[in-house]
DNA sequence: ATCACCCGGGG
DNA sequence: GTGTACGGGTGAT
């Protein structure tokens, strides 16, 4: 038969495909595929390692091989080990790594997903074309940009939960299931039932659900085993979910909270609320990364750009006779691009300007870094190379980099090429995977310096950053030999004035001197403000409002997750009075109107006017609550939720409203949304002055702290409405 | 005044 | 399957 594969994924020991044309779906077993890694040491060691493993029973054989153990390196005599059983190989690598001592194996190829390994071996990809009959043929090409794409049915299932409380739980029945326009009603049981034969009957190959994975389908399947229904499942086949719990993580700083996956046999589960490159990509877009990533679909929907970054990589590697590393121990710790360039702040960090600009115009070098890379050959295995000692060209920095092109460069040029083709088409198609490959790019250049990365090495983020910073000099020279002044610039942008309107002249004179391309845009005017306790101007913090009346907000209230929804409207509205100037004259006309806004916001919260839901705080918990050390709202919230049986993982977060911000008691000091009733009376004084401070934020340039906005709306008289006396009361 | 805690960015 | 920046703001002590 020929169609495309929808999904592969082990089970037990043979690996199962699911293929899929225009007339159906089929399964297919492959109970003949065995994994295998790879051990590196002295002959004599890898004889006796042999003669030991011989006894087994769980490997399949033993070969030597010829393999190379790093990038370009020589091959090496290396002992392949096949595994019969899927589940032994980790214990087996672990068992030989920890009986030489952590240092006398080298193993390889060790953590390599099943899928992968697969895929890989038999030389396709999930959603590739191919023809299955006893063998596997393939019909497709995994470089193809114009492929075909299976016609996929989808349904999207929702539940509605009959909750004694507004905090719903696995012991609450179901009170509704909706599938796209189908409401199902009724006993519970009956709706179980009535779910899996629509199911079966409509038979979706992809089901769409909001919080599947942390809540949904873990909950179905509670309720159906309640209901004592034991063939319950969604899947094309039953369903096996792993007994794993979610996992709550630290990135960037942050703690993030991770579900188990719940994926689906012979369809495919993507949670929208648990995929980031769903949310950023579309289907298409993840059909996209699948493909070139060898990622099936449900895991890929579940992971970080990062993640299919290093699968290309290892496709790579594989394909030149490269063993995969198992573990890394380089010293450094992963930072990402942003924290490299704060971390040092080269001569590129200009400080912003504090105050309104006109005549601006942005100039961003969208893909600095992947450009970098592949014009200048960053890969670990080409910087400090050992047959190139004398080409140290990286500026600033004692390295050499090697003349023959490296790994990295050549995973990325031609997802770069793809990218470029992409944006040349119109449509929605072509859009979402431009947009996946955009993440792609964006997050390779973490992933070198990252240091379990597979293909990682520090240097090569210290070079890429010298040639950036380096790139942004010289643009900054080149703009000021054109009478352009540096108002701000910050890691691949630079905001320049300039009387002149020709800024395609900078443009072309930019490109042709550095061949990285650069977009730019052009301000009507743009505010860059101060932090607010010393009045320097803070890098991250501005609005601005485009030529084409589009505005740009960073840094401040409005662009945080756990500001609400008042704080929000705030800022948008007092920004929509704003951004009625066109220039910086009519922007001073217009800062009494933004300050009426805040003046009519002001009024309601103090009459007590508010709806809650505007009012709610939305806060991520970073730790278990006994690990707190002060009171804070959030450990007033879990508090709450802790009486009331929940409790919840950092990384997830809680939603509270203030009710009384300065009260040492965990139940009068804020109320848990879920918990609260209609009538609940929140702080009036603290939501007036997180108004107050929100509307500082926009106008501090101006003159006006919080304090003095307070004293401007406590006047009460209507004709002594504040009179803006121009640049008296301009900080800069 | 100092420490604890939470958030951003990218597009 | 995987990661603890750094500076900003606000609140607690």
């Amino acid at each position: 038969m020929k169609g495309w594969l929808l999904d592969l994924y082990p089970n037990e020991n043979e690996i199962v495909l699911w293929v899929k044309n225009d007339h159906g779906i089929k399964k297919v077993i492959d109970s003949d595929f065995f994994p295998s890694f790879y051990v590196y040491s002295s002959l004599q060691d890898l004889k006796s390692l042999e003669s030991k493993l011989s006894d087994d029973t769980s490997v399949k054989s033993l070969d030597y091989e010829k393999k190379r153990l790093w990038l370009r390196e020589k091959e090496s005599l290396v002992l392949k080990v096949t595994v019969s059983k899927y589940k032994r190989l980790k214990e087996l690598a672990n068992n030989i790594d920890e009986s030489g001592n952590f240092s006398k194996y080298q193993l390889f190829n060790v953590d390599l997903s099943f899928p992968l390994r697969y895929t890989l071996y038999k030389e396709i990809f999930p959603f590739a074309f191919l023809e299955i009959n006893g063998k596997i043929n393939l019909l497709d090409d995994i470089n193809s940009i114009d492929y075909d794409v299976p016609e996929l049915s989808s349904i999207r299932i929702d539940v509605e939960i009959n909750a004694r409380d507004r905090i719903p739980r696995y012991e609450d029945p179901i009170s509704k299931i909706i599938m796209d326009d189908i409401v199902l009603e009724g006993e519970e049981k009956e709706l179980l039932i009535e779910l899996k034969e629509i199911i079966e009957h409509l038979d979706p190959d992809i089901i769409y659900t909001n919080g599947g994975d942390k809540y949904l389908i873990p909950y179905l399947f509670y309720r159906a085993n309640y209901s004592k229904l034991d063939d319950f499942f969604l899947g094309r086949e039953e369903d096996s979910f792993p007994q794993k719990k979610g996992r709550s993580y630290f990135t960037y700083g942050q703690v993030k909270y991770k579900p188990p996956m719940y994926t689906l046999k012979g369809r495919i589960h993507i949670d929208m609320m648990n995929s980031f490159l769903y949310q950023e990509s579309g289907l298409f877009g993840l059909i996209e990364l699948s493909r070139i990533s060898r990622i099936p679909i449900q895991i890929l929907s579940r992971t970080t750009p990062g993640t299919a970054i290093t699968s290309i990589q290892i496709s790579r590697a594989f394909k030149e006779n490269t063993l995969i590393p198992w573990k890394k121990n380089l010293p450094e710790q992963f930072k990402s691009a942003k924290d490299l360039f704060m971390a040092d702040r080269g001569g590129f960090i200009y400080e912003p300007v504090v105050g309104i600009h006109e005549n601006v115009v942005e100039i961003d070098f969208s893909s600095l870094y992947p450009s970098i890379m592949v014009k200048y050959n960053i890969s670990p295995e080409t910087v400090l190379c050992n047959c190139c000692r004398e080409r140290k060209v990286v500026p600033g920095l004692n390295y050499n980099i090697c003349k023959n092109i490296g790994l990295i460069p050549k995973v990325l040029e031609p997802i770069i090429e793809r990218r470029m083709e992409y944006k040349k088409r119109e449509g929605d198609l072509y859009k979402q995977k431009n947009n996946a490959l955009k993440w792609i790019l964006v997050t390779s250049f973490g992933y070198t310096g990252y240091k379990n990365a597979k293909f990682g090495k520090i240097e090569c983020h210290e070079t890429i950053n010298a040639y950036g910073r380096e790139i942004l000099v010289r643009a900054k020279e080149i703009a000021e030999s054109l009478d352009y002044e540096v108002l701000h610039g910050i890691v691949d942008s630079l905001w320049l004035k300039s009387n002149c309107n020709d800024h395609e002249k900078l443009c072309n004179m930019i490109y042709e001197d550095i061949k990285i391309p650069l977009g730019i845009e052009a301000y009507k005017w743009i505010v860059f403000l101060p932090n607010k306790s010393n009045e320097i101007g803070a890098l991250n913090r501005y609005y601005g409002l485009f030529e084409n009346d589009d505005v740009k907000v960073r840094g401040i209230e409005i662009r945080r997750r756990d500001s609400p929804e008042i704080i929000n409207n705030l800022q948008r509205d007092m920004l929509k009075e704003l951004t009625k100037a066109n220039n910086k004259k009519e922007f001073y006309r217009q800062i009494p109107k933004a300050i009426e806004v805040l003046r009519d916001y002001a009024r309601k919260v103090k009459n007590g006017e508010c709806d809650l839901e505007e009012l709610v705080f939305t806060s991520t918990i970073s730790k278990k609550i006994e690990e707190y050390e002060q009171f804070t709202f959030n450990v007033a919230s879990l508090l709450q939720l802790r009486d009331k049986d929940v409790v919840l993982n950092p990384g997830e977060r809680v939603r509270y409203i203030i009710t009384n911000s300065n009260s040492k008691k965990y139940l009068d000091k804020v109320k848990v949304l879920e918990l609260a009733d209609e009538n609940e009376k929140y702080d009036k004084k603290k939501y007036l002055l997180y108004l107050l401070k929100a509307g500082e934020s926009l106008l501090l340039p101006f003159g006006y702290t919080a304090k003095r906005l307070d004293e401007e709306l406590k006047l009460t008289s209507q004709n002594t409405l504040y009179r803006y006396s121009s640049k008296k009361n301009v900080i800069f």
